[in-house]
DNA sequence: CTAGGTGCAAAAGGTTTGCGGTTAA
DNA sequence: TTAACCGCAAACCTTTTGCACCTAG
């Protein structure tokens, strides 16, 4: 997707709201991750360098998780594969392709949440839900 | 659980499948997993340590992958922790509680299986379908 | 005898941390 | 001015690997 003024804002809103700056590496960092599809820190960092030479891994990191404390961005995992981040912050759920590793982004319905809620005994407090697919994806154009 | 002899036979079973043996490490591991609840590789090794002292941590992780490819345990992460081996291969999913980390099964049902699967566009090859769920659980008795 | 198995130690991959120096409200 | 921030290097945790020795069919 396309980095727009929108997203800007978003940035500049969630990062004020708990007092934080918008250091040139967090604009840049939060546009590298709207732009790719669903990068790991590696990705992002590597990405990033392009524009931001001497930008180190570790302020990758930093920023990541100043995104998801942020509300900016939300992680997620494979296995134990590296962590992605995702600006979707909508319910989905994620779809990996066996053969290219790519993500896909699968909506969740309502129903479907409120079914998978009546699986637990009363006892449980659900606080989230993950669903992981995992096969093969659509062939790329 | 408790380790029964059917367990026993299921193990030498799935390794002579594949032409492996089994020796005591792997008897007892197996027995340690069976009897735990969802551990971890360290805590497999940890568990195991009190009958087989010199057992080490890479034998663990060797044994673990063994049962793994002979289909006796399924591994499963919540985010990036240390991953777990459930001797339970039935269709479920995991449910972990925020405050104690204990991991609790949690069955799904043919309904909820193909209400996921049509999530997903025609396109789309589906291997394997994961479950999180996170909250508190039962209080402990 | 020999393929399979164990244990050790070292390395790998991803992530976190401590710290001196820099920057912007 | 001063708290927030950056970049580097070192540490950390989980897992994997290479290799010498051992063991059971």
């Amino acid at each position: 997707m396309k980095f727009n003024p929108s997203h800007k804002k978003q940035l500049d809103d969630a990062l004020s709201h708990k007092g934080l700056r918008a250091t040139k590496q967090r604009e840049h960092l939060f546009k590298v991750i709207i732009e790719s599809n669903h990068p790991t820190a590696d990705e992002v960092h590597l990405s990033a360098k392009t524009n931001l030479p001497t930008i180190s891994l570790a302020t990758v990191y930093n920023c990541l998780e100043t995104f998801v404390e942020c509300g900016l961005v939300r992680p997620f995992n494979f296995d134990r594969k590296a962590t992605r981040y995702d600006p979707d912050l909508t319910d989905h759920a994620h779809f990996q392709c066996k053969e290219s590793g790519d993500v896909f982004d699968i909506p969740i319905n309502d129903e479907i949440k409120s079914y998978l809620q009546k699986l637990l005994p009363a006892e449980f407090e659900l606080e989230a839900v993950e669903v992981a697919f995992r096969g093969k994806g659509p062939i790329a154009p």
